[in-house]
DNA sequence: AGTACGCCCTGGCCGC
DNA sequence: TGCGGCCAGGGCGTAC
């Protein structure tokens, strides 16, 4: 579900409620949610009574920056949701939430997550980079039309390309379809046969598709919401995913769906050529 | 080392 | 109404 736009979303929200505020203690129900770099315990104890300094996000991930040099570090998975609550906001603790970060004053974080794919874990700043393993922030000024196009360098189909996280950070399923049909180029096209005007067109197409999901605030299929727990608006605005047999919006040619790496891939085979 | 696939889970939907 | 089968937006471990 949560990939870039709609983990963004959630790190603009959980910001103006939780910067500065501390934790009074959290509360790990499912111990598989924190398998990952540390244990369930370490968690609990690294970040007790500890304030939140910053809320920021890299790739799928959301980190939240502690006074003493951890962060406190989620990923959404499938289906995760952050949701702050509060007297005026309240959440019901139900069967899904695994985790209830407490503030001051009743406020907390649920996470929920019914399928159980998410993380949660505990890290020095010093090991960020070296445990998240991404590659670079695809909104941001660092990424260029010259860093994408030197990395287009396998044969890998460009649909996994874009998938991969240790080449761009944050790019999901939903959102790499789009990309590939604004860019007008087949999923199946190897990343190698790009040009530089076919790079430069997706490049383009990173940044266009993925900023109208951040202003539509994230795709709502299933799962989805903010930390507000409202739905997103992007899933009004797809062209390709989710809409096999229907017409291209282009050229009115059948949208086609096949499966590339394991993921459902929706194209028009008219506009976009391998 | 890079790539492909099965698997981790649960819920929703479709067809019988 | 019930049930089996299939689908799902992510990432990892394993096998080549």
């Amino acid at each position: 579900m949560p990939e870039l736009p709609e983990v963004e979303t959630i790190k603009r929200d959980l910001k103006k409620h939780v910067t500065g505020k501390m934790i009074s203690r959290i509360e790990i129900n499912l111990p598989r949610i924190a398998r990952k770099h540390c244990n369930q315990d370490e968690i609990v104890i690294r970040t007790e009574r500890r304030t939140i300094k910053e809320v920021k996000r890299r790739g799928k991930f959301l980190l939240f920056y502690l006074d003493s040099s951890d962060i406190l570090i989620f990923h959404l998975g499938m289906t995760g949701q952050l949701l702050f609550c509060s007297i005026d906001s309240p959440f019901e603790i139900d069967k899904y939430t695994h985790i209830v970060v407490r503030l001051k004053d009743n406020e907390k974080i649920l996470f929920r997550d019914p399928r159980q794919f998410g993380q949660v874990f505990v890290i020095n700043q010093e090991e960020l980079s070296d445990k998240l393993d991404l590659g670079p922030e695809p909104l941001s000024d660092g990424f260029t039309v010259e860093i994408l196009y030197s990395m287009l360098n396998r044969p890998t189909k460009i649909k996994s390309f874009l998938l991969d996280q240790k080449k761009i950070a944050g790019i999901g399923n939903i959102y790499a379809d789009e990309i590939l049909f604004e860019a007008g180029l087949h999923p199946i096209k190897p990343a190698n046969s790009l040009n530089k005007g076919e790079a430069t067109r997706l490049f383009v197409a990173i940044r266009n598709v993925l900023t109208e999901g951040v202003k539509q605030r994230g795709t709502s299929i299933s799962d989805y919401v903010d930390a507000s727990g409202k739905k997103g608006n992007m899933q009004n605005k797809h062209r390709v995913y989710g809409r096999a047999e229907k017409p291209c919006p282009r050229c009115g040619t059948n949208i086609k769906r096949t499966v590339i790496g394991g993921r459902g891939t929706h194209f028009c085979p008219r506009c976009q050529k391998t």
